[in-house]
DNA sequence: CTGAAAGCGCTTACAG
DNA sequence: CTGAAAGCGCTTACAG
């Protein structure tokens, strides 16, 4: 009923220990005759490597940085804590993880925090990219170097990461989009949208796919033109007012962007009956506005469940096996009854 | 820059490896004086247990089963397939996981299957549960021989299971609520509801989450009474045919339970517009018709996350350690935009 | 191309 | 109450 162990399928397939850890791990040098012979072994046997072992033995210790932008934005915040947190817990499994701080959104700073990673020695990196080929040379360094590394929330360039980690933003506006539509009971509507920057990527993927979808299946209602806001609170908190009161009748406020601050502030203080309203990424204030009723929705990529998967994923990448079974990621929808706790972790009962 | 093992720790406090050892897992028998040196030599080197090696040296097994209603039922053939691939993945982690099978919700059936748990010697059971007095004792029995008991997607009386995972039906019930009276946009209607059975505790909650929010929140909508449909597609089919064509002008169709296939039947043949349609459990043809327009809302609790948390909370609670940060669990709402991949697992390129 | 042996960081008898 | 030693399943030099 035990399990087998290598000594088992050495002793099996007549061969000695180290020759079978040879062929087993693909070490080369070893007769074809004894490979078949420890192949067979392994098969009858039913063996299975135990990870665990073998990374004891080795000294394993995986070496993970994060690369997050700065700045006070409320979701990087949310994204560092559930890092910070879960590399606390993994410690005793022999993973050292650290956030490693890059000026925001700059494709200059984000090149020079690559290079400064690259004689560090980490065995994994997911970094918050960009599209921008100055990032392309120093991540081939450090793919040379045998360092795996993965977008997190915003892709790399293609060819120089193992795998992007993040949702996809047309179907996040897609579903912002189904919803606003929805919400128009087939009645006519305008909508107004706001967006960061038309060059941040995200942004642009969103409106397109909220466009889209408006476009094909909601042939009552209007999308204005974007109002350009660089995620500052104010510039949305002037843009709300000003959409609030104009005549044009809007019916349904979408934010593509960052500073929902200043629009659930302009929202909060207006008077009267106000338009279905729209936002991305569920933070303290989003979650307050939507418990207070001053949004309807909240668009959300679950943060959380990103980190899970970029710690489980940069293992799996480094070790060269299959990651876990995960749960997918895709845009979440919040409304103010489908809320999280405020704890990050509290399943358990004490 | 390595971490301090052990040794380190009992040479700087001056007492034996084996000693070090006692007081690091209390296993008692150890002198005041040395607790304390070695208490502090722990803090000063900052000391973590490397649970890998715990695990190794004493050939830590964990026999896990997973109690799960029989039948064809779409959402726990779901659940099955990821349990199955999950215990697979975790194999090399030295986790051995079964299904058991137990006929479905019947007290008696769980109550033998839990019985037949008893002498089998398994480190942790996750049982789809029910409210029922007779698995209290058979549970408590399992609790005494040191078996930790978690209750999966239904609950167990919860003096004898040391956690639930599943959502909160009353939250998933408000959330169906609150889209559905979205997306009547103010204006008046009637909601034709279905459950399988009152008697199932999570339907009912649902049906009421659902009414509370519609009452305080939704005053221009009327909620029919539900029509019971013993979770039988060819009931549900029925019950919808003359739900559509019933005089009385039904705006919305909400189905508490499962049998879904019958509804969706009976809507994809409707001619015409037809009703707001909100379901739950994402499977097969829930998935199929929400892409094919058929309904517009699928409230999902998302088997793949429960039990992704599940394995985590029973190891952590077998090991008497905290769990890894976790994805919260909520209800999730998914409109035809946001569907998961139909693969499981598939974030990493090859 | 093959094998014997030490060691990874722990736990578990066993002997004092 | 304390310690020395074997062993968990592997990897890694090292010697042939």
């Amino acid at each position: 009923m035990a399990s087998p162990t290598l000594s088992d399928v050495a002793q099996a397939a007549g061969v000695s220990y180290a020759t079978a850890d040879r062929v087993i791990n693909n070490r080369g040098n070893v007769a074809q005759k004894s490979i078949d012979k420890v192949r067979e072994a392994v098969a009858r046997l039913g063996y299975v490597r135990n990870v665990a072992a073998a990374n004891l033995s080795r000294k394993r210790v995986y070496r993970l940085a994060f690369l997050i932008p700065t700045g006070s934005n409320a979701f990087f915040r949310r994204i560092r804590a559930h890092i910070l947190q879960t590399a606390d817990h993994f410690k005793a499994d022999g993973i050292r993880a650290q956030i490693v701080d890059v000026s925001a959104f700059s494709a200059e700073a984000l090149r020079d925090g690559i290079v400064d990673l690259i004689r560090r020695d980490f065995d994994g990196v997911a970094i918050v990219g960009l599209q921008s080929q100055l990032l392309e040379t120093p991540l081939e360094e450090l793919r040379d170097q045998g360092v795996v590394v993965i977008g997190l929330v915003s892709d790399l360039p293609q060819g120089v990461r193992s795998a992007y980690i993040g949702i996809d933003n047309i179907v996040a506006g897609r579903t912002a989009a189904r919803l606003t539509g929805m919400a128009h009971a087939g009645g006519p509507g305008k909508i107004q949208t706001f967006v960061g920057s038309m060059e941040a990527r995200d942004h642009a993927e969103r409106l397109q796919g909220f466009c889209d979808v408006i476009a094909a299946d909601f042939p009552n209602l209007t999308v204005l033109p974007p109002i350009l806001t660089k995620d500052d609170p104010s510039e949305l908190h002037r843009a709300t007012i000003s959409a609030l009161s104009a005549d044009t009748r809007v019916t349904a406020l979408y934010n593509v962007g960052a500073g929902n601050r200043g629009l659930i502030d302009a929202i909060g203080k207006a008077a009267g009956s106000r338009p279905f309203c729209v936002v991305h990424e569920l933070v303290g204030h989003s979650k307050q506005a939507l418990t207070d009723g001053h949004i309807d929705l909240v668009i959300d990529q679950r943060p959380d469940v990103e980190v899970n998967r970029a710690f489980a994923i940069l293992r799996a990448l480094i070790d060269d096996r299959a990651p876990p079974p995960l749960p997918d990621l895709m845009p979440t929808i919040y409304v103010r009854d489908n809320l999280p706790a405020e704890t990050l972790n509290d399943t358990m009962e004490a």
